[in-house]
DNA sequence: CTGTTAGCGCATTCAG
DNA sequence: CTGAATGCGCTAACAG
């Protein structure tokens, strides 16, 4: 079965190309009813359907953005890139989602990639390793949005958590159960992921304006693998925590999984906070306590910022920082 | 800053577009090796980066795939797009993800649109109820394969699970725990929706089989936001329930939600297996045992088939159905 | 080994 | 109101 094209069309309904083609665009200001009749029937009739290469290669627009997430194993990342679909798809854009694994190097590819695919624009949660990359994109004033993750000294719109926050709301909330040896696990801090920097700073800064002092000792930065092992660590000192923050939803489950082994009770042996809002968080037992990102919101800030930067040719100004608020979720593990 | 493209190239290097172009495809059979150089340095020079559209519209392949999803509330959605696209990443393909919500008008909209803009391939979840276009994809030979739902009288290639048998071996192993009253919650029973007519049937199956009686009370089929409501009534007959198949996730998340509010023990009060293994059943209290549908393969599958298609021009016989094996993950919960 | 010539399917002037 | 001509960026014969 041929593919049919336009040219078809305007055979079949005895009119040119260029007629059809003003058909399709909806442009009929001038166009003589009766012939307008018979290239919708011409249409049906060989149901045909434009060739949106063709139609994007011609009008430099592909209707298309790409989304390239640094972990897509992280809940919000997923919820994210369905926030972007929902409002994208809604507006008649489609959307590529790639997983750049934390790998700079991917991301590079990604970006390039989309590029060459001729994407209307990105939105990137970057690794931060690609500098010279994105001077590029807003040297060439290439739609581009970043979210999740701060890039200093690029001047890119970003959308980000106000992440200090998230763990003061955390903190606050441990101090007014009554907690006061909180300590927190982080994955590895690198200074390109800004969320584990600036999570960290707010704790340390909660809790010495509370004035409790900062124990090193229960400050823990590891690979998620090595999770359950510091936390044995940490459990076993003199003075072992008794509230623990989870920087992340990677880091949470691997608490929980060490709590069930061991047989601990939360809040009794240990109270916990997670950030991020997983999805069982209010079925566990107990009911998890969580800083939940507005990760909806954050992505339709994002798609919404994308498809204007795309639409408006004329460059606004650029490096606008959007911080979303976290919100505690209260619930019975502390 | 404009865009540079292969006619720039060339003229910077002084030779001919096509000489490019050849460069480009890697087919420097008896290109000067000089010649070679100088292109080389140009592409550099300029940082040019070939236009995937123009070269798509040429040679009638996008190197792009969709995949739409019935409803991406499921884990198993997710898991599956997960899977897809780790495979055609690895081989230079591109995903579209779109999700249908469960409505077959927006299956079609998206079909339409995804074969518009020239997608080499589709992967879906069919909501069964767009028979006729079924039957255009497959008149045109157009590279498609279905996944997690069967479609009867279409001859498309289908990955599915093995769902009668899900229900088997969550029945027999609340059996071998001698749990005799054996009830299960389903989404409601649409015809095209096939997972959960088959899951059903094997339920009804291994409790005749094993000489119980089909009790119509321990079976309901209702929307999500019904379930606790009808638990609390199944749990309130004379001869309630002793044990629970969650016929998918989103159920097994409200029976768990039941439980919680009502202060009710796993298995103690009612033993509990869902389908679909969710990603904190090892970490819930108490552990939940799962059916897990081996959604990696089986993403894997749908690609490798649909990639197998979009190169191999000869049709083969179409219609071909596989089958996945579920697996028990024994925990806790019964 | 390299350049010329045609399109791919569509949109856009610009004359009729 | 309509059609012929032109080009988007690239590939693919086919001659030199």
């Amino acid at each position: 079965m041929k593919k049919i094209t336009i040219t078809d069309v305007a055979k079949h309904a005895g009119v040119s190309k260029s007629t059809v083609s003003q058909y399709l665009n909806e442009r009929y200001d001038y166009m003589g009813g009766e012939t307008k009749a018979r290239i919708e029937a011409a249409i049906k009739e060989l149901n045909y359907s434009p060739n949106f290469l063709a139609r994007s290669l011609k009008q430099k627009k592909t209707n298309t953005i790409g989304v390239i997430v640094a972990n897509i194993l992280h809940v919000f990342s997923t919820q994210i890139i369905r926030a972007i679909q929902d409002y994208c798809s809604e507006r008649n854009f489609h959307v590529i989602a790639c997983n750049a694994d934390d790998d700079p190097r991917k991301e590079k590819q990604f970006i390039e990639m989309l590029q060459a695919k001729q994407v209307d624009g990105i939105i990137v949660f970057p690794t931060g390793a690609n500098k010279s990359l994105y001077q590029t994109l807003i040297m060439t004033n290439y739609p581009t949005v970043f979210i999740d993750r701060m890039v200093s000294g690029v001047g890119i719109d970003t959308v980000l958590l106000d992440n200090e926050k998230a763990s003061k709301l955390a903190i606050q909330t441990f101090l007014m159960q009554g907690y006061q040896r909180i300590a927190m696990i982080s994955p590895p801090l690198l200074p390109n992921i800004t969320p584990r920097m600036e999570r960290t700073t707010g704790y340390k800064q909660t809790i010495t304006e509370n004035g409790l002092s900062l124990r090193p000792e229960y400050i823990a930065n590891v690979e998620t693998t090595n999770v359950r092992d510091h936390l044995r660590k940490m459990l076993a000192l003199r003075e072992p925590p008794d509230a623990m923050l989870a920087l992340n939803d990677l880091v949470l489950v691997e608490i929980l999984h060490y709590m069930k082994e061991n047989q601990l009770q939360i809040p009794k042996d240990l109270a916990i906070i997670g950030i991020d809002d997983v999805t069982f968080a209010s079925v566990y037992n107990p009911a998890l306590t969580t800083i939940a990102q507005p990760a909806f919101a954050m992505g339709k800030k994002a798609a919404e910022l994308l498809l204007e930067k795309i639409s408006n040719i004329t460059k606004r100004r650029e490096g606008i920082v959007y911080r979303f608020e976290p919100k505690i979720m209260r619930r019975d593990s502390v």
